[in-house]
RNA sequence: GCCCCCAUCGUCUAGCGGCCCAGGACGUCGCCCUCUCACGGCGAAAACGCCGGUUCGAAACCGGCUGGGGGCACCA
């Protein structure tokens, strides 16, 4: 139950698809106001649309809003299972003043809407001023709004300011329909009231419906809440965010390999900020969100930054930590293998090696690929040119010179080094041909740690079996 | 068509009348470090959409234009 005084927020997705980026993003704004006041965040299922609402979907947005780390408080609300108090309001309405029934037929509507569309009028049924005795009983009604004619509805958001709308544009919308059922214009605003929600954060796309929201909410009596109209995230291409873009699901980004603090952190910089800040770890976000931080203009979504903020906590975290993850990124890629402790210690030991090599979790599976099995690892294109004869030689030479030393990296380091200036080579003439025969690529950590993290058997054995 | 919102580097943004010939971050391009690739360090190119006002002074305030976006269902 929310303590009383303090703000309640809430998130009211529709389950018809998955949760993507721009949902994710609000249900955080909402999340973080809410932990910021010490408030209350709750959750709305507007399932009223029985034809596109999915068990799946509701599940989809359970995990993902558990994926990104936003809780909720209490219990959600399912908003189809209310549908006897939003009738209960209609009726409200209508016995107010503020609603009537209207018995248009098909024909009516169609005419009424040809002659919104010429003269720009809104929709108003001739019933609106019929009185009830002039009902067609072969006709089930819906009931619309009574909305007034003149003057204005203010909407003070608080991202975009005051915004004014007159009354003579704003239609008699539909709140109960013929079947009586409830619009969501309709349920929004009930349950809204009886949820006691103080502030309502979502997508600009709605700043429309809040005009007409009020119209209710006045008509009612009920106390308005604070709103704030958050502007859309498009996609790299400036348009509206598709399926093309990032409209993905946000889980869809844990399988890219991203950790959510990091997702966390990047949308909330996109559309909010706090001065030149960039790195907002989701505790400090707590502390600093605010209203007046969200900008007033739509951004667009850019892998690149989010890569960067990624790769900026992997980094943070701690190596046992990384390897943890890591792991279960390899074995969710490869659901049969199986990655026992000796992995996990080499993946640990090579760790402050591979991470600053990866942006993405992917990418660090990719990068410590070679670390997963036993055995000579399997040449790429470029490993396999860079062992020649003259590569091998040395490989061979090498393995001559570490046999009897201790197996530690400065150590096999300084050895290489005189190795090479007696042969008359670089360091890197020697250190490539290990690369590729120790980790099957040109590119890898240091050699000597990949010496360290593989183990003196191990090492010799990829060594030998490149090298003969 | 009608209603509404928005407008600073390629991208995310700082800026709330003088601190700005505009700052940070990502990306891009150089250089340094270096056994590879990265990380890191240093440096560079890169923006106030346009036109009018207001003001001693405008990226900031006002108006118009242009350009983006959103909304106009018995969908949510």
């Amino acid at each position: 139950m929310a303590k009383s005084g303090t703000p309640v927020l809430r998130f009211a997705p529709s389950p018809t698809g998955y949760l993507h980026i721009g949902g994710a993003r609000t249900a955080l704004f909402n999340w973080l106001y809410a932990r910021r006041t010490g408030g209350t965040f709750r959750l709305r299922i507007e399932d009223t649309d029985r034809q596109r609402s999915t068990p799946e979907a509701i599940a989809a947005i359970f995990n993902g809003l558990t994926w990104m780390g936003l809780d909720w408080d209490d219990e959600p609300v399912f908003q189809f299972a209310r549908a006897e108090r939003h009738r209960e309001i209609a009726e409200a309405m209508v016995a107010r003043g503020h609603a009537y029934r209207a018995y248009d037929t098909a024909e009516e509507l169609d005419a009424m809407r040809t002659r919104q569309k010429a003269e720009g009028k809104p929709v108003r049924s001739r019933w609106r001023d019929a009185g009830p005795n002039d009902a067609t009983p072969d006709i089930a009604p819906v009931i619309r709004l009574k909305g007034p004619t003149s003057g204005e509805t203010l909407v003070r958001d608080v991202v975009q300011g005051d915004v004014r709308f007159s009354n003579e544009n704003l239609d008699d919308m539909v709140l109960l329909r013929s079947d009586d059922t409830p619009t969501y214009m309709l349920a929004v605003v009930v349950d809204d009231f009886d949820m006691g929600v103080t502030h309502v954060l979502r997508g600009d796309d709605h700043l429309n419906n809040a005009a007409r929201q009020l119209q209710i909410i006045h008509g009612m009596g009920w106390p308005e809440p604070v709103y704030g109209h958050v502007p859309l995230i498009h996609g790299a291409d400036g348009a509206k965010l598709s399926k093309r873009h990032g409209a993905l699901a946000v889980e869809a980004y844990r399988d890219m390999g991203y950790l959510s603090e990091a997702m966390r952190n990047y949308l909330l910089r996109l559309g909010w900020s706090h001065g030149d800040e960039e790195i907002i770890p989701t505790a400090q976000a707590i502390e600093w969100f605010n209203l007046e931080g969200i900008g007033r203009s739509p951004a667009r979504f850019d892998l690149k930054k989010l890569d960067s903020i990624n790769a900026h906590y992997m980094r943070q975290l701690d190596e046992a930590a990384l390897t943890t993850e890591l792991m279960a990124t390899a074995e969710r890629l490869v659901p049969e293998r199986k990655l026992g402790e000796t992995i996990r210690a080499r993946l640990n030991s090579a760790m402050g090696g591979l991470k600053s090599r990866a942006k993405t979790l992917l990418e660090l599976n990719e990068a410590a690929e070679f670390l997963y099995a036993d055995g000579p690892p399997i040449l790429n294109a470029k490993a396999a040119q860079v062992l020649s004869p003259e590569a091998k030689a040395l490989i061979k030479k090498f393995i001559a010179t570490i046999e009897n030393l201790p197996w530690e990296s400065s150590e096999l380091e300084s050895q290489t080094k005189t190795l090479a200036e007696k042969e008359g080579v670089s360091l890197g003439d020697i250190a490539q041909p290990l690369r590729a025969a120790l980790t099957g690529k040109t590119t890898s950590p240091p050699v000597f740690d990949v010496l360290i993290a593989l183990g003196r058997e191990e090492a010799l054995t990829r060594l030998s079996a490149h090298a003969a």
